[in-house]
DNA sequence: GCTTGTAACTAAATCGATTTAGCATTTTTC
DNA sequence: GAAAAATGCTAAATCGATTTAGTTACAAGC
């Protein structure tokens, strides 16, 4: 305990402030002073300490007292940035869901939750170092400060990694360089002249890759130069911003890859606003990380990470390092998914 | 212990297992052998132990022997249903966070995540009636099931529900009633003659409050009966099944409420294939429950919850409910919020 | 006056994991 | 050969809350 600080309130300080045993305290709080048969007065005089002295329960040892010692209970978490949206998180969790629904049973329980951190400092999430907080993890949407965090430390449990390649953990991994060609060669195929790409100023490293891949592809067919249009954040409306300013200096495109779908969303309401069409006078091809891509109008072509098979392969390894049948660092790469729709 | 059960492997388990103290077994498993000096045969015996018998630490024992007994570490959670979207959900948690980063320093921490529970089956949430899992909630996207077994408990500690009007606790809602009014009164007064709303075949308690009132609007302004198009979900494609029946079948409409906005999507994928403009030949009215109703083509004129006073309202009173601030059940109810786009 | 009953409490065990202080052995050192 | 050092382990305390099995003090009943 540091100096200064006073202790936390426990049953134990209230009793002592009171007078009275902790016994009679938790009786109080668990409301069964009627049938235990406690004073009023003394009820009442834990009461006003309980709200006097500010008394916030002990989650953690409620839990160890009140679990079933028949039942094994599991915690799963998944660790994402705030910053992040929750697209492919919610898809993980679901996932997840539905294998735990499957192994529960008398005897043994889970519990999955989505916990945040800020960009840049997982490393200030409580229990995660020392293995207090969850039986197993699926970290994703990390920065390049949590991937040192994580590279320099050994987390004593279950972690699999989301989207990064990290040596010493388990990695389910996109191929942002596959997407990339791909996506260039879908806008090249097209019969595309001068394709950009639509990036936002701060990239992840899938994002980043995405974009090279697909300026490198480019080049290496077209022999020219891909354009890359910078939007300052990942929403609409930077994507739109962005475009509108690209559009109106005169400078022409006729095919498009935004590396996000929000962008590719943004990018379709300048490109109408130009007075241009969609794929007639830009194609526009996305990545598939927005749920509605099928409803955009016209519908988004994707070229970008497969969903459903990374969410499989996450918690399928998840669940086997959990069982201890696997326990080396892995890579796994999922081949890039490719929805050809009505916008490219 | 259910009889039958198994008792858990636990350290005491691992150390008679192999013959050693339940010290021994806790410095291996903390990977402290070498500089506790355990001889590498027996730090091989207990490895070997802990895989065989399938050892899962219990993390609320952990957890209450690490935390440091200077800080307070308080536990929220906002519990929302695996089948609901998770729009404002996770505004919800954003908001919470930025008050929990106000309030954390030295001597209090905080952890805050989104725990999903199956529709209706709220009450077999672990930990949740016996308060050991949060400190606090905010309780959201619950079925009448669920509202049920609510309604008959008092969770003995800070729970704020959101979207329900529950008796015996501290509900923030919007208003429907009021929502659906507004919506008709903005297609009226566009003109409409033969305005309809687009409703999912199960509706939530507000979905339902908010189509009734929307016909009820029309019936006493226009005489007039709203048709009611019923999709099978809550998803643009189902919206937009719907809606081409009601369009094929000659059935005509002028107006349209989609009681949320992935319906409205739907509904424009319809409309645009029937070849007719909106809102030229039909106006749609959404509630603002997408990130991205800005974005869609036309932008989506909005009338519904107002997201962000109810976001701060609902964390408002969760952290006046830990503080004991307040004690009594309440119910806040937000007006709603109008968004005039071109949709309508 | 002695048992019986009851009201109003408390001491101590418990949940599972970790850590500190310390106890036997064995080995090294002078 | 005795003291010092190193090796390899264990007993017991601890985290905070809950519950079981009592205990004490006093009133009622015969």
């Amino acid at each position: 305990m540091a100096r200064g600080e006073k202790r936390p309130v426990t049953v134990r300080t209230i009793a002592e402030h009171v007078g009275v045993s902790t016994a009679a305290v938790s009786t109080v709080l668990a409301n069964r002073h009627e049938e235990r048969r406690l004073a009023p007065a003394t009820v009442e005089r834990i009461r006003q300490a309980v709200r006097d002295l500010g008394y916030v329960p002990n989650v953690a040892a409620r839990r160890l007292r009140a679990h079933d010692p028949g039942v094994h209970h599991l915690d799963l978490g998944i660790l994402t940035s705030f910053e992040a949206p929750l697209f492919l998180v919610s898809r993980v969790l679901r996932q997840v869901q539905r294998v735990v629904d499957a192994r529960t049973g008398p005897g043994r329980r889970f519990s999955v939750s989505i916990d945040m951190f800020h960009a840049g400092r997982l490393s200030e999430m409580p229990g995660l170092l020392n293995a207090s907080r969850f039986n197993g993890v699926i970290i994703t949407n990390t920065l390049p400060e949590d991937d040192v965090f994580l590279a320099g430390t050994t987390l004593p449990y279950a972690v699999v990694v989301l989207g990064r390649r990290l040596p010493n953990y388990c990695c389910v991994l996109d191929t942002p360089g596959e997407i990339g060609r791909r996506a260039a060669e879908i806008l090249l195929g097209r019969g595309c002249k001068r394709p950009v790409v639509l990036v936002p100023a701060l990239l992840t490293q899938s994002t980043a890759e995405r974009a090279d891949a697909f300026v490198a592809t480019v080049q290496a067919r077209t022999g020219a130069e891909a354009v890359r249009v910078r939007a300052e954040g990942f929403t609409p409306a930077s994507g739109a911003e962005a475009l509108r300013a690209h559009l109106g200096a005169g400078l022409d495109c006729d095919g498009l890859y935004a590396v996000t779908d929000g962008l590719a969303l943004g990018a379709y309401q300048a490109i109408k606003d130009g007075g241009r069409r969609i794929p007639k006078d830009i194609a526009v091809v996305g990545v598939g990380d927005h749920e509605h891509a099928d409803f955009f109008d016209p519908p988004l072509t994707c070229v970008g990470p497969s969903n459903d098979t990374i969410v499989d392969q996450v918690v399928t390894q998840l669940f086997l390092l959990m069982s201890h049948r696997r326990v080396k660092p892995a890579e796994f790469f999922v081949p890039p998914s490719v929805v050809r729709r009505a916008s490219a």
